[in-house]
RNA sequence: GGCCCGUUCGUCUAUCGGUUAGGACGUCAGGUUUUCAACCUGAAAAGAGGGGUUCGACUCCCCUACGGGCUGCCA
């Protein structure tokens, strides 16, 4: 048994796209899974669209999901000389020919066709056959000599033997005329020079697989398995598009949902094993197989998604944490935490990070860690400090004082005072919670004033009863 | 137009001829609770339509409908 090698191969026209992270995503799990090789190529042949910032947002969208390469990332334009060499190699071997059809002439061939109501115009270059020496200053490209009849099988491990009827398929052009490569050559000659074993991609694809395996024969290699897995799609049902909001992982990151909790999420979008929907990148890359990838495209569900990151978020290491929440703020141009505010939520984690599902909202839960004096009461939280409350808070001062500042002996305070005004202790905790965190949905108030510490919550309820 | 792919609860999916069609998110109803969450329990909720094949089809075949992809000297 080789060992197998896949690849993420994104053109750098722009940022990395929500349903290019998850072809990456699958390829790294097989590929990691299974001890084998992850690669990065970069298909920069297109001159014109392919921009470098492009590429670092690339690297930079796979480095945040947590998706490594391995070696260097391959840029496709810089092996344009081996493409090359590769298209000139079928040419001498006549599974290729010289083609001196301008443009003009094709676009021409095409009109015709339908104009005639013809149901399909597959060019036929006059020069498959012809001899070249007659036409020998004027620039040509270079087409692939396709069979004409016959079919072409692909063996996907996703959908299954599709077969294809050769005349559907034209000579396609390998080399174009200025000397650069075409894609569908250039990704058939760095597969095969990179020893990619297994290519998983889009299903927009799957057409191109009977060329590219056209390519493979006439060159005589061996065809690497198949796995073209569905598009994903919009909550709508639609492909994918700006309208749909988020569709770069950028802007995931920015909006605050954590890495693992994305991974997960993305692995469970168009691949199940069995019932598995919560679990680890480790325990992922142990289920994952191509057997287990869907068949139809999938659509985005951000409940899902937000449930998920929830998970992740209450299992992460504290550190681990937030490390990725200080990486969201800056990713989302949010001011970065003070030293002060970095300690105190550090110490808040263990009581709400099991309640948030996103960043945003887990420094919303630790609101009350984060603020500093005079408390700023919600309209709601006003509500619970009135005369009597405020008088209760000036009676609990003196005795939080000499409190011993644990769970228990805070507790039997609150609790002695609480019975001692005849209320329960709901009536109590609405006006904590009010000055202590200004809100009227907060973490438990124990926990609260653990986190913020003694002289912080005598001073907060001292403000408060005043 | 041609070729190719797809279609199970609202959503992601399990099932690989025989199940009361299972799970998860979401929704709804209870429970727990110092608030909000979290958590626990329960409920509603699905095989696109039509033909076959078979003792028996969600599962296999055909047709239709709908959705998607490709049809470039783009990738």
């Amino acid at each position: 048994m080789t060992d197998i090698v896949t690849r993420f191969a994104p053109s750098p026209t722009g940022y990395l796209h929500i349903g290019g992270a998850r072809t990456a995503l699958f390829n790294w799990l097989f590929a990691r899974g299974r001890g084998g090789k992850f690669l990065l190529r970069i298909e920069d042949t297109d001159r014109e669209r392919s921009t470098p910032e492009a590429t670092a947002a690339i690297l930079q969208g796979l480095t945040w999901l947590g998706l490594d390469w391995d070696g260097e990332a391959v840029s496709q334009f810089a092996r344009k000389d081996r493409h090359a060499e590769v298209a000139h190699d079928m040419l001498a071997r006549g599974t290729a020919y010289k083609c001196f059809a301008t443009p003009e002439e094709i676009a021409a061939f095409r009109a015709e066709q339908e104009s005639k109501g013809a149901s399909y115009a597959v060019f036929q270059s006059p020069w498959r056959d012809a001899d070249p020496a007659t036409h020998p200053d004027a620039p040509y490209a270079i087409r692939m000599k396709a069979p004409r009849s016959g079919q072409t099988v692909i063996e996907d491990s996703v959908q299954g033997t599709v077969t294809f009827g050769n005349d559907q398929l034209d000579d396609m052009i390998v080399l174009r005329s200025d000397g650069t490569p075409t894609y569908m050559l250039a990704v058939v000659v760095d597969d095969h020079d990179m020893g990619v074993t297994h290519v998983i991609r889009g299903d927009d694809h799957l057409n191109n697989a009977a060329r590219q395996t056209m390519v493979y024969q006439a060159m005589g290699w061996a065809v690497p398995v198949w796995a073209h897995i569905p598009l994903i799609h919009g909550p709508d049902g639609k492909k994918l598009s700006k309208r749909h909001g988020a569709t770069a992982v950028g802007d995931y990151q920015a909006q605050g949902y954590p890495a693992a909790g994305m991974r997960n999420y993305l692995t469970r979008l168009g691949w199940a094993s069995g019932d598995a929907e919560l679990f680890t990148s480790d325990e992922a890359k142990a289920m994952f197989s191509l057997e287990g990838i869907g068949r139809s495209p999938a659509r985005l569900d951000f409940k899902k998604l937000e449930a998920t990151c929830g998970w992740h978020i209450a299992r992460s290491d504290d550190a681990a944490l937030l490390h990725e929440l200080e990486g969201y703020l800056k990713a989302a141009s949010r001011p970065a935490l003070t030293q002060g505010q970095r300690d105190l939520l550090s110490r808040s984690l263990y009581c709400v990070k099991d309640r948030a599902k996103t960043f945003p909202e887990l420094i919303d839960k630790a609101h009350f860690a984060l603020i500093s004096r005079p408390v700023v009461a919600d309209e709601a939280a006003a509500k619970a400090l009135d005369p009597v409350s405020r008088g209760i808070l000036k009676e609990l001062t003196p005795r939080l004082q000499s409190a011993s500042w644990t769970k228990a002996d805070l507790e039997s305070i609150l609790n002695e005072i609480a019975a001692a005004h005849g209320i329960g202790f709901g009536k109590l905790a609405a006006p904590l919670r009010t000055a202590l965190a200004g809100r009227t949905a907060t973490p438990s108030v124990y926990d609260m004033m653990l986190v913020i510490g003694q002289d912080e919550t005598i001073a907060r309820l001292t403000d408060a009863a005043a």
